[in-house]
DNA sequence: AATCACTGTTTTGTTGACAATAACCGATGT
DNA sequence: ACATCGGTTATTGTCAACAAAACAGTGATT
């Protein structure tokens, strides 16, 4: 029984990443009700496997299901996108303290690395917000694999993110405060190269709020419906 | 399509649940494989439903499932169950915090008088760890649900909690403090009663802490053993 | 006119059979 | 004696047919 997976697809886990992008990218709309067998045809899968990537997915809290009536797409309330904007305020601060922590010196030199890219992609990406989503997103997945810790990774990962990012394809919510980020990513990452837990954790935090409070904005003002 | 669901029970749910519970009170232990027809005579299920049920819990993370070679119940390491307790230290407080701003006095009082209950069971069941790790468990849970934080109730109850729980029935981990765990409680009511929700963030972070100490120590004078 | 009941249709839930893959075990060679 | 190779077996992955439940449309009744 060897313990490292050789990248083995199965159809099932095909379904769950076809759902799943599906959702992200906003194909399968919020609410919309989906059929299975109409599914089926669009990606090319029988029931089974379909059906178990639909659990998986519904676990996550991606779907929900209603027994014999069908399946539909999570619908985030505003006030709902706002509470998981406080959970990830808690848990990437404990990432990025963990991570200052534990992070390799090279994983941080890559970062500091990424950091300069994404500076790259807004200046020559001008307001194209899809690009700046996909840096911060980059970011913000380094940090929280580097905390070593691998449920709190997990959940960030496979749970938070799916659902911040359903929104940010549909609303680039991330636009508009581009340079202001990254200048908190930077001193995040410093922070981590000093190795100062407490400070990433206190920066992060901070940099997490602020974005809610970007978002919330928006929304009162009426640039932003959901 | 009417909304609330009339509990409906479909053979993947019953599953879901016999397989949980199962893996919860350590009928099937961390680590041991389980074959999927085994576990279908023994739950009386076929393994359509099954399947789905296993794709469930391999995505919250209570199995892990190598393609073609079954399904093992997840070892969590001394060290990860540790940092169990970090991430419980983050997300119950602020689940605290938002409890104290949301829940009902109704709810309040009634948590308080669970309170009173667990007093009476820790003195009538001495030593009966299980008891009081199930009213442990019940205060946790009213909290979680009380933040009015749907994502972060379905994280704590879908996630941790059974993670947590799995070792309790196995260690009674919460045994050896239960006076001075059930003090803490009342506090953090009372900071909830005065809906004081930084003392309770505050109160809730400082008693998860505790228990994390304790086990840890239990670990590392050799009493637990993981 | 509105509501209720009934029936037909569609969709989901379930089952058992079939195919593919990895673990197991014995044989063979060094 | 040990390691490697190949066949066998058992288990998992996949599929397609069957059963059951909900939705929709029609008609009758109040």
């Amino acid at each position: 029984m060897r313990e490292n997976s050789p990248p083995v697809y199965t159809r099932a886990d095909e379904a769950f990443d076809c759902l799943q992008t599906a959702i992200v990218k906003g194909e399968l709309a919020p609410g919309e009700k989906i059929g299975e067998l109409e599914l089926c045809t669009r990606f090319n899968l029988t029931r089974g496997p379909l059906r178990e990537a639909i659990g998986r997915l519904e676990s996550r809290g991606l779907l929900v299901r209603r027994p014999h009536a069908g399946v539909k797409v999570v619908a985030v309330s505003a006030a709902e996108l706002m509470e998981l904007y406080l959970i990830r305020e808690n848990m990437e601060g404990l990432a990025a303290r963990q991570a200052a922590e534990r992070m390799t010196d090279s994983e941080i030199a890559d970062l500091q690395a990424t950091l300069d890219a994404h500076e790259q992609m807004i200046d020559e990406a001008q307001g194209q917000a899809y690009y700046q989503a996909e840096g911060d997103y980059d970011f913000h997945h380094r940090i929280a694999t580097g905390s070593r810790n691998t449920k709190l990774a997990q959940m960030l990962l496979g749970d938070l993110y799916y659902m911040v990012r359903m929104y940010r394809y549909r609303l680039s919510t991330s636009a508009g405060r581009p340079h202001r980020a990254l200048g908190e990513h930077r001193r995040i990452v410093e922070a981590i190269a000093q190795r100062d837990g407490e400070l990433a954790e206190f920066l992060m935090k901070r940099h997490i709020n602020a974005a809610r409070r970007n978002i919330e904005k928006q929304i009162q003002d009426g640039v932003l419906t959901i």
